[in-house]
DNA sequence: TAATACTGCGAACATCGATCGCAGTATTAG
DNA sequence: CTAATACTGCGATCGATGTTCGCAGTATTA
């Protein structure tokens, strides 16, 4: 009559292992490093189960003695990801600049994991223990701003993502010509192509005088994204 | 001695027919559509080869006479988007105003097609006649500007983004609490539970303190995101 | 009229996430 | 000490997916 264990939602509300059998051979850390590399490698659609057990010298079955599924897996990294982030400085007072600290780490991280956008991505995103952590911590910087708990909690949301949105331009920068394009010579070339025909003569204009190499070291980068927030959450928390 | 066709790179770059065979029974347009459908309905995940074909009454292989792969028709998804604005209206000479206009229906773009940002998140991401169309016309509103065209293509592109991240933090306000949370009741109780364990202070405080419900109606929404442009984008083209 | 280049599409393949069930092992109960 | 129990590892396998092959039929070209 009991039905069906409806679901114990996320990885974390889950025990590691069970206390009766064997001890497991691997760890759900292990399995989440392996899934780690391998997207660091070679991107997020090469983490399938099959490449993560091969990785770790053993079956694709296996591993759901680990976790529920590959999306849990992928919660596993995510939330992996987020302890990455170094919150060990306490707050200084100055909320502001503490902010902006934590928003550049996390920018770093996404540019350390180019594959992070595709995995918050997912509806329904899940918290796990390193991602609280940073959600207190980043209200504990929080604590002497103005503004309503709600405000703060929309902030700091807003700030991942600005984050992840930064990083994710400056990849592209990085990777060739920008302008939203993707793979450089290719489709440089054919921008280029489409202008010429004439119905375009703005594009046209901007392409030509694209000039000069984008010369714009990280530095920079990071100053402009340092000078959006300082302008930006100011405004949110009045 | 010809290397096997290396890429048409596009679907653009290949021609919708050939010219000597029987008349298709289908087109891009109506497999694009079908596909839009879809996704609007049941996600992007359910943008299948096969649900595609059955939605139109045939097999699966038939689609690829008209697509080379499930990525160009995410490509031909995308730009389908694109060509929902409406980019009839002449450049007023208030390029501020004008931008702000084309972000306010890109971000609506994104409300109507919540699987937009998985479809911009796949690298490598190809312009489309609409995409193209779209650049120009930004590009003829910024042309009063100040500013380099290298500013300008960056400013246009930052505003896509900032489109869809104030698009998904509103959907996700929309679907219940913030704070970053997807699933409002089990993902809400979830947090309210780690809080309570003490570590976490300042998100227990955060939680019980959240009150009253959200209450901001789009109209305020949209300010927000008017108020940041309007704030953003002189600064970018100083 | 013959050659050609296309179209529609059933059948099939490789790969994926996931499940089942069995053999083996550690813990617990009596 | 023994039996019952609850776990672990994992080969075999399932259903779904993207994609390819090859054939029968059709319109265009020579």
């Amino acid at each position: 009559m009991a039905d069906r264990e409806t679901r114990p939602t996320t990885v974390w509300s889950r025990p590691e292992r069970g206390a009766r059998g064997p001890a497991p051979e691997r760890s759900r850390y292990e399995i989440t490093a392996a899934a780690l590399a391998l997207a660091d490698a070679e991107g997020l659609a090469a983490v399938s189960m099959r490449a993560v057990a091969q990785r770790l010298g053993t079956g694709p079955a296996s591993l759901y003695r680990y976790v529920g599924s590959r999306e849990e897996l992928l919660d596993l990294m995510a939330d992996a990801v987020a302890g990455e982030l170094d919150l060990s400085a306490a707050p200084s007072g100055d909320w502001l600049g503490d902010l902006v600290g934590l928003a550049l780490q996390s920018k770093a991280a996404h540019t350390r994991h180019p594959w992070l956008p595709e995995l918050n991505d997912r509806r329904g995103e899940v918290l796990g223990p390193h991602a609280i952590d940073y959600l207190d911590h980043a209200l504990a910087v929080l604590a002497p701003a103005p503004g309503t708990s709600r405000q703060k909690l929309e902030a700091i949301g807003l700030l991942g993502g600005l984050a992840t949105l930064f990083a994710r331009r400056e990849a592209m920068a990085a990777a060739g010509e920008d302008s939203g394009a993707g793979d450089p010579p290719a489709q440089a070339a054919h921008l280029a192509a489409v202008a010429a025909e004439g119905r375009h003569p703005h594009l046209l204009a901007a392409l030509t005088a694209a000039g000069p190499p984008p010369v714009a070291g990280p530095a920079e980068r990071d100053a402009l994204f340092e000078r959006l927030l300082r302008r930006l959450l100011p405004s949110m928390l009045g």
